[in-house]
RNA sequence: GCUCAUAUAGCUCAGUGGUAGAGCACUUGCUUGGUAAGUAAGAGGUCACCGGUUCAAGUCCGGUUAUGAGCUCCA
């Protein structure tokens, strides 16, 4: 048979030869290298048979692929062998690989605790000094069970059970023990492939996911080609650790949360004067977008909840209060709002709508209460209170599509503005329960589809993933340590307005329901400025730093002129303060920098007697000296977005 | 909500059953200096909260609350 390598030449071999053959007959060092092939697409293990022609490459470690492969077999044999030579009676689940690593889920008969991973860690090194050789064999689903029920492994067996095919089943053993796995390899040949390796962290898991499921017990870990590359990662993991808003936000003193409030910010001057020049920002380009400012009420009665069909869906998730009977005349129930919608239906009903008036554009900069889970709260990233950049577009069907496109242009070009060049678009379709006719879903998703399609935009699709009331698209940006959040949402509704009575007059003269549509850009500010933080270290951009400029002084002879400077600054509505400490230079402008104050302007002697400045950005170690009144026109000028 | 961990000075953290500690920050004194920590002294704590074991608990045990990592959830 033929097998085409990857540079296009092709080599005669037997049919029925093995990866490691045409290993072998390329090169001994390569033989030596190799730890698995890919065949026409698809991965093998170095010992699978060839038997047709083929399109061929061999991997090694330094590849994607084989790295991949490493941790694979670090996951599965050596973590899993190691855990049950040290607890023999734990069981099996799964242990896949992800991003940098891998882990693997047990069912441990005692908790371990972080401690028994250094343990653990001993003994895979101890199993990777077997140097093993890694085999496998093929079975039948029957065969497969009868192995692990004999192994008494009922994860596996489960899991031989759900699987949808019959008779390849593989199971790898290790050449100097009875270990034995399922797997869907390919694995290593042997274990002296093995790189370097951490395990990083335990934590819970449910069975296959899902929390009605018994919760296992995870194991993280990482794996490298070698030191160095473990190394290197671990050291990327601090840095990108110095970027957590929850850290940066205590040095620079923006917020803080207390017992009292779980999940609810209270929000310091610096802070607050970032959240202030965002909505700021964001409240002009809205205006300039078509959308109209309103406001509603933070506080409503549970009739409107039950109307709008929150209080029978979405009621554990909402603070409900009741208000002291000796204080009302009667006894209501309120609730704060989770959501502006309804109340934004409440003032599009008022007065009659006229297909003219669409696309209607309602925003709100909503402050939204929900009862989140004690376990998601996350520093700004979830909270139990946060104000969303709302608004709600009120339109026809056939305007989807173009209202989408608008959007979704008018999103990026805020994010370009903000710094967030990269993000993700995800497009959720219908759900197994859902409202409205499949032919309205059908040209819903189309239209969604179309706009980001027409616009050019990456995006992935979750099937099924959409509301129960129409399609969405999540606009999805990542924090300093990989995790993603979802920033931006554009929610097709094709419910709440029947629910609520919301109609308009069409051509026809006849009523209809718009479609609405729920919108959010930054998503919640407290968020978005945690993502913020994290993006840029700290070091905000000069229109949104809290504190823009602090005037320096070298020796207190100059302490008229710093702050002759100061008031020039705030006259330009800049936010400058001034030091006149009883301090060396060098200490104010360590303190003012790991503050995070873009600029630090530092006055001695010669620049007061030549009215001058020594300006100093952060990030950077040069310093310029300037006339003053060009240094103020530079910092004014760099205070514009 | 679930699993595991953590909670000591404003911050970062040490303290394995016997009188509560360090560095930084803070206050005061000396020092007026040239771009990431000048110097000395002082002040600062109901060891998260509730209960238990013990002659004795920051320390051991149980519970609660909050926080962290991950899982589930986020209409």
């Amino acid at each position: 048979m033929n097998i085409t390598l990857p540079d296009g030449s092709i080599r005669k071999l037997e049919s029925g030869s093995t990866g490691l053959d045409l290993a072998n007959s390329i090169g001994p060092g390569l033989a030596k290298a190799a730890i698995a092939v890919e065949v026409n697409g698809s991965q093998k293990d170095l010992c699978d048979p060839i038997m047709d022609d083929s399109e061929v490459s061999i991997i090694t470690i330094d590849s994607k692929e084989g790295l991949e492969i490493m941790r694979h077999t670090l996951t599965a044999q050596v973590l899993a062998r190691a855990v049950k030579n040290l607890y023999p009676d734990t069981k099996l689940a799964i242990g896949p690989t992800i991003t940098d690593g891998f882990y693997y889920d047990f069912e441990f008969k005692k908790p371990i605790s972080t401690e028994d991973l250094e343990d653990i860690e001993k003994e895979m090194k101890k199993v990777i000094a077997t140097n093993s050789a890694i085999t496998k064999s093929l079975h039948t689903k029957k065969e497969a069970i009868k192995v692990f029920k004999k192994e008494k492994e009922p994860y596996k067996e489960s899991i031989i059970k759900d699987s949808d095919q019959e008779d390849s089943f593989q199971l790898y053993y290790q050449e100097d023990c009875k270990f034995v796995d399922l797997c869907r390899g390919p694995h290593l040949p042997n274990l002296k492939h093995i790189g370097s390796f951490k395990l990083t962290k335990l934590a819970g898991a449910y069975w296959k996911g899902d929390s009605k499921n018994k919760m296992l017990t995870r194991i993280y870990g990482t794996a490298w080609k070698n030191d160095k590359d473990l190394n290197a990662y671990l050291h990327s993991i601090e840095e990108a650790e110095k970027r957590d808003h929850r850290k940066l936000g205590k040095e620079m003193d923006l917020f803080h949360f207390q017992e009292e409030a779980p999940g609810m910010v209270f929000w310091h001057p610096n802070g607050w004067t970032i959240y202030r020049n965002l909505r700021n920002f964001v409240r002009r380009r809205l205006q300039e977008s078509g959308y109209i400012e309103v406001n509603t009420p933070q506080v409503i009665d549970r009739k409107l909840w039950e109307a709008s069909g929150h209080w029978d869906k979405y009621r554990e998730n909402m603070f409900i209060t009741e208000i002291d009977e000796e204080h009302a005349n009667e006894k209501r129930i309120n609730a704060l709002k989770p959501m502006n919608c309804p109340g934004h239906v409440q003032i599009y009903n008022q007065g009659i709508k006229s297909y003219k008036d669409l696309p209607l554009k309602y925003a709100e900069f909503g402050l939204c209460h929900r009862y989140e889970p004690s376990g998601t709260m996350h520093g700004l990233m979830r909270v139990r209170a946060f104000t969303q950049d709302d608004g709600h577009i009120f339109c026809t069907e056939n305007q989807i599509e173009s209202e989408t496109g608008l959007f979704i242009e008018f999103l990026s070009s805020l994010y370009a503005d903000l710094g967030f060049k990269e993000f993700d678009i995800k497009l959720s379709t219908r759900p197994e329960m859902r409202v409205g006719s499949d032919e309205t879903w059908d040209k819903a998703e189309a239209a969604l589809e179309a706009a980001i399609k027409n616009l050019g935009y990456p995006y992935r699709i979750d099937e099924g993933d959409g509301a129960f009331y129409g399609p969405k698209l999540d606009f999805v940006l990542t924090d300093a340590i990989g995790r993603e959040w979802q920033c931006g949402t554009f929610q097709l509704d094709f419910n709440l307005a029947e629910r609520l009575d919301a109609h308009f007059i069409g051509e026809d003269g006849k009523k209809h329901n718009p479609v609405m549509i729920h919108r959010a850009v930054l998503g919640s500010f407290e968020r978005f400025i945690g993502i913020l933080i994290e993006n840029y270290a700290g070091k905000l951009p000069f229109w949104l730093a809290p504190q823009q400029v602090v005037v320096a002084s070298i020796i207190s002879e100059v302490d008229d002129y710093s702050i002759e400077i100061l008031e020039l600054l705030k006259k330009q509505g800049i936010r400058a303060e001034v030091d006149l400490r009883n301090e060396k230079i060098s200490y104010k402008v360590r303190e003012h920098s790991s503050k995070k104050v873009p600029i630090i302007l530092a006055i001695g002697k010669n620049e007061m007697n030549d009215k001058t400045v020594s300006i100093r950005r952060i990030g950077s170690k040069e310093t310029n000296v300037l006339q003053l009144d060009d240094a103020i026109n530079e910092i004014v000028k760099s205070n514009n977005l």
